[in-house]
DNA sequence: TTGTATGCGTTATCAT
DNA sequence: ATGATAACGCATACAA
């Protein structure tokens, strides 16, 4: 890598100190360099291609200009976009993106913390595990990050989220519209809050609507593998004596499975069942019934947990008290819910 | 923030100076630190949770164990496995990933590659965009870097990729083995190589099956984005007199919006046109009609591509020759083929 | 207007 | 076995 060249290096060639090049090259406030001189060093940068040390910079202002993203998977449609957007806000303030994947792992989540803290990394943002001792103690020391999800219990901390309560009333309310009034829910893994708040935002459109929540068709899966993702709630609930004739699944993975074994059993879709998924994966619009859907701006998010963090970063001494961000999913109607009533929507 | 506790502070806490602190810290070769001593200072680390700063470290050594992915978009299907697959392997290895989106503009990536060598980054793995001059300076530095496809006139440098002519004869290989006889494909932009050489593998499979190679055959779109990608192109193609019986897709995209153009002028799909796309995008095995396609192993390619890297990164002094890592797809046989005659491919 | 000296936190070289 | 000192590359308080 031959040897890179430093300030000194610069100064020697130049016949001026180290100083003196470091001031012309910074423009350093108070310090003036004239005008010649500020030239010749401009140049000699230029033709040089010299570039400043930033680990020796960061040594002295503790500042890398490094932001990470802590996630349970990158590699997730919901990742992707928001990361995208993470890594554009950031850019343009002159930041750069670690990423960091904590694969649902608690342990790991602590470590990797810990170690990009201590590589100088000057914020995160998090999809965070575990108990709350780990972002307390960030809190404590000040550190700026936010979260993905508000934490239960510390409404002080930073977060940006959907709003998955909303989500639910709004696919829930969509079922309604389309003039369905049997209205089944196959539920996420109730240990996700995003699957509780789902749910609850299922029952608060029934009950608005003035329908009684009934148990029986509130179903979990225990398998939310993508390829057979709630197939023996599907099962479950395709065999009730009493079926129901709209469904809202907790994503579209269940909503696509559910599909697929509703039509096998002869059943049409949305004449015999109507459907509706969260999530708004790129396929949904595809299937041979286009699946109606929960869209999620992730891009959004990415965007707002950016300028959080950043300002976090570059304001510590502001305290403008709890920052949190809220963003209200979109209802995407399809032909999985019939006609829609109210096309402007 | 608090104030970071140093090396400084924790010798003076315990009596000793920074050197043995260091050396008892680092277990340093031929120190011979007493035991006692060790333990007092691995004891103290311990209770005050005391981190090496890293930004010093990498003062003096030069090494701040990051490396980056300079990508032209990381939300991209094709870039979430690849991506995280990286960020698996380097982790392994104690390096951490930062991210950079090049957004296709050859100035960023420029700069971009400028910025992250200045930051330290210890080697980069780049989805190239311009000329080959940023490559050339950075190999002549002998600067760590793995590239996404091969340069052309440049066969000394690193690459990972995958075997797109291989792919594009997978694809039209199962087209004759489906018996159609009248291929069509609808071609990338050709500024691709990628979509030069699935091309290339589509005369090349015709050729071999003793085909003519007939340039109506082939047409372009000068449409690519996902919605309405190829839709141009599309309309030309089923406009024709002597319609084909089977299409090579350049992507899945292209084959989904295909396949919808096709149907919806009372084709039947394979009955009356067989279709085979490109990526093996989640939703094609969600398609009407399961739509075939070619496989990439994205994982794969991150893995390969960061074990070169940080091989060059580890060992700069080991000159193996070029490293070349070409991955072969893999065809996905699905309905829009019709019946498989050899399942067991 | 420019130069000298010092420090950022750590490690390596040389002494003791 | 441990300590003093210098060095990494840069920026800044202070001196000239």
């Amino acid at each position: 890598m031959g040897t890179p060249l430093t300030i000194a290096e610069l100064a020697r060639r130049l016949g001026l100190s180290t100083c003196t090049v470091s001031r012309a090259m910074n423009n350093t406030p108070n310090s003036r360099i004239s005008a010649a001189t500020r030239n010749r060093v401009l140049a000699e940068i230029e033709a040089s291609g010299y570039r400043p040390n930033l680990s020796a910079q960061a040594l002295i202002s503790g500042k890398t200009h490094v932001v990470a993203v802590m996630i349970i998977d990158s590699n997730n449609p919901f990742s992707g976009g928001f990361i995208h957007a993470m890594e554009e806000a950031t850019q343009k303030c002159g930041y750069h993106v670690l990423l960091c994947n904590t694969r649902g792992e608690i342990e790991r989540e602590r470590n990797e913390a810990s170690m990009l803290r201590q590589r100088g990394v000057e914020g995160l943002v998090i999809e965070h595990l575990g108990p709350a001792d780990l972002l307390l103690e960030l809190a404590k020391d000040n550190y700026p990050f936010v979260l993905l999800a508000p934490y239960p219990g510390a409404p002080e901390l930073d977060y940006v989220t959907f709003d998955d309560i909303e989500g639910g009333r709004l696919a829930t309310q969509a079922l309604l519209q389309a003039g369905r009034k049997r209205l089944a829910h196959l539920a996420g893994p109730a240990h996700l809050p995003c699957a509780r708040n789902r749910r609850a935002g299922y029952e608060l459109a029934l009950r608005e609507a003035g329908l009684a929540v009934n148990p029986d068709w509130i179903i979990a899966s225990q398998d939310y593998d993508h390829d057979t993702a709630g197939l023996d709630a599907i099962q479950r609930l395709l065999d009730l004596p009493d079926r129901p004739d709209g469904v809202f699944c907790f994503d579209d993975f269940i909503a696509a499975n559910l599909y697929e074994a509703a039509t096998s059993r002869g059943l049409k879709v949305p004449e015999d069942l109507a459907l509706i998924g969260y999530n708004d994966q790129s396929f949904s619009r595809r299937l041979a019934v286009p699946l109606a859907s929960i869209n999620l701006d992730t891009k959004r998010l990415g965007t707002e947990a950016a300028a959080i963090l950043l300002r976090k970063i570059e304001h510590p001494e502001a305290r403008p008290g709890p920052q949190a961000v809220t963003i209200t999913p979109s209802l995407v109607w399809r032909a999985s819910l019939g006609q829609n009533p109210t096309p402007n929507s």
